[in-house]
DNA sequence: GAGCTAATTGCAATAATGTTGCATTTAGTT
DNA sequence: AACTAAATGCAACATTATTGCAATTAGCTC
């Protein structure tokens, strides 16, 4: 739920305002990323306007705390689902329906770092996407 | 060598023409990924002007012959130096000097690949970047 | 619930990035 | 040297992103 999100804004001393809770319902409610311009498509075939750069700088807030990540392959945004291991986002993008899905695991991840480490680089964050058919689009 | 790149292309049947052959030299001394305006800088700066437009077209057709790869984090390009595991593309970014460095492990694909199978999922590429600090960087 | 203030948003202008269609040029061939 | 398909340049335009400043609003205090 958006309420979660909301209870950060706060925490973090920032304010949970009426276009703040608009493009956190969006991005709840899509299961696919949307540009920021998406956004304000769809809000606007709610009735509701907001300027662009207030969608940016929503996002950009968002993704400051982690509640929302930019999908690399193709620049839209995802609502954060989950974040069990630190500083590390996966995605699987179906190429068909365009439907995302994050995970994490542990194992990887430490695999991915000490792989890094041998090759004398530290990580700190990772973010891995992986492009292909999900299982409904893969049956057909 | 940008050699090289020039025999891939003649063998997939396009021209190695001054253009491309500029491009592929600024991206080969690179260890940064460069944007269309960067390179269009860089190659202006030494009195060679190329249309962006034309930049964009080089880089279009060096990523599908996989020549050149879209770092995603910062929308950059990088030149591919390695593609040992097929379709499968990971890179190190240093974060306090922009330095870039590919690598391949067919384990840690093998293990993504199996973990997306077991949530459903049919991988074609994955894609990752890791973000820290280089050994140099990391120094000091 | 009225008033206050810092935070947030909207607006306008501009910058940066990316795309299209068509005329011109060029690489590689004959 | 001449030819032709492929590639480039150009101009116009579309989309995406950023900035500074004025207007509005959320959350606080009374």
């Amino acid at each position: 739920m958006a309420q979660d999100s909301i209870r950060i804004l706060y925490a973090q001393g920032y304010k949970a305002t009426k276009p703040r809770k608009l493009v956190l319902e969006v991005l709840e409610e899509s299961e696919k990323p949307l540009s920021p311009y998406d956004i304000q498509e769809i809000l606007r075939a709610r009735g509701k306007h907001l300027n662009h750069v207030t969608i940016y700088r929503i996002l950009d807030l968002l993704c400051r705390l982690n509640l929302a990540h930019k999908v690399l392959s193709n620049g839209g945004f995802v609502k954060c689902k989950l974040d069990a291991v630190e500083g590390c986002h996966r995605f699987m993008v179906c190429q068909h329906c365009g439907a995302i899905q994050e995970f994490a695991d542990e194992r990887l991840c430490q695999g991915e770092n000490r792989f890094a480490r041998n090759l004398g680089f530290h990580t700190e964050h990772h973010l891995s996407e992986f492009s292909g058919l999900c299982s409904q689009c893969y049956e057909k």
